[in-house]
DNA sequence: CGAACTTTTGAACCCCTTCAACATCAGTGG
DNA sequence: CCACTGATGTTGAAGGGGTTCAAAAGTTCG
């Protein structure tokens, strides 16, 4: 909790650097066991969430116990940026997780109005973005197509990288809106063309990004 | 900022009124037919859309021809407020439409900034819980239920009202990630056990407010 | 009215789910 | 080290919800 910088250096970060900084100051470091809720859904939803490390998965329940998974969340990424006053999905940490938390009031008290409200605004952005392509996913791309997707947007980074996949099968599942055998089946369907390799069920390497990129349509 | 002096009370009464006008001041209104394109999918995102009669849909394409639907967009609403600098959803009309265009770049100089930065905030935030909405839909949804919970969102006014349907059965099959064929069968299904009831195909009541809304889950 | 389009209905098919069994892995304790 | 155990992942076979294909019925508009 108590930075590292000279007394100088804070001042001239606190009003030009980045949201993160100022979290770490004002905020709370919290950590979460896997599968711990970090809020639930419809609960007020006045703090912002910075995850430091592990990940996070968003998520809503239908009454009969169907799952569907909003987004998942990475270390540097700002989550729980609901715009009304609840909650719409719930958020679960996915593996033991050290969260940030802050008061969105305190913040905006005393971080640099613009940078907060361009680092909240960008972190909706990307949340509308991805919520879009989402949706397009869901709603007309077949089982093989859903997967493909997934485990490009997963390898952005590059197509020899080893990729972890931080989540299991149940939560692939309810993010691409399949059952959990019909992922497996495809992985293993993905894996014996000789697109992807697995080194284990939770690790892959693309080998060939021409083909996945094709098939996830 | 809740002070209750009159004054104080109209000068804030005029600034949130102001958007509409000064769009309406500055943009332009252009009117469109039915099927006509306002922008494309992948087209520089600079301006900004306001409503003023008709129906507007945006929409995606996979590349062999399969549409989602995004949203729907009616008399008032703010559409294609895209962050980045492409539109990532085309729009189209979905009946001959009136709408206010206008350059980001004028407004912003012309228009009070907050006002106008508030107004954007809110249009993507509604954007963003839609398409949440949407997500869970989509994934976990089955037909039946996807369109009673098409129906109750547009019969949001109340179950009594006689509803337009402005969408046709193409429409809302590529909204809700179904075939017309089994939209059609789920109306029918619907009305025949006496949940809501046809006028013709393109006007409806909601006959039992409660079953529809268990049926939507 | 008649032509083009939209919507509904029917029947066969298929992709994905469901149900069930088996495999794999991590952790625990003997 | 291995047996045991529970959680997770894979594989197989059967079933069903939604699609596909085809045709009839209804609607719109010249």
């Amino acid at each position: 909790m108590t930075l590292a910088y000279p007394f100088e250096d804070v001042r001239t970060q606190i009003k030009s650097a980045s949201l993160a900084e100022v979290m770490d100051r004002l905020g709370v470091r919290m950590n979460f066991a896997k599968d711990e809720e970090i809020y639930a859904q419809e609960e007020d939803a006045d703090l912002i969430y910075r995850v430091v490390s592990g990940v996070v998965r968003t998520m809503r329940l239908l009454s009969d116990g169907r799952r569907q998974v909003g987004d998942f969340y990475q270390a540097g990424d700002l989550f729980g940026l609901e715009v009304g006053a609840l909650h719409r999905y719930s958020a679960e940490a996915l593996c033991d997780c050290a969260i940030q938390v802050v008061k969105r009031s305190s913040l905006r008290a005393q971080a640099d109005e613009g940078e907060l409200d361009r680092a909240i605004w960008e972190a909706t952005c990307r949340d509308l973005e991805r919520a879009q392509d989402h949706i397009l996913l869901l709603g007309r791309k077949t089982a093989c197509e859903k997967v493909a997707s997934f485990l490009m947007d997963l390898a952005q980074q590059g197509p020899n990288e080893a990729i972890d996949l931080p989540m299991g099968r149940q939560d692939i599942a309810d993010y691409l809106g399949l059952t959990i055998e019909t992922v497996s089946r495809m992985l293993t369907q993905l894996q014996g063309s000789q697109v992807v390799e697995f080194a284990s069920c939770r690790q892959f390497r693309v080998r060939r990004w021409d083909v996945l990129e094709r098939l996830a349509a």
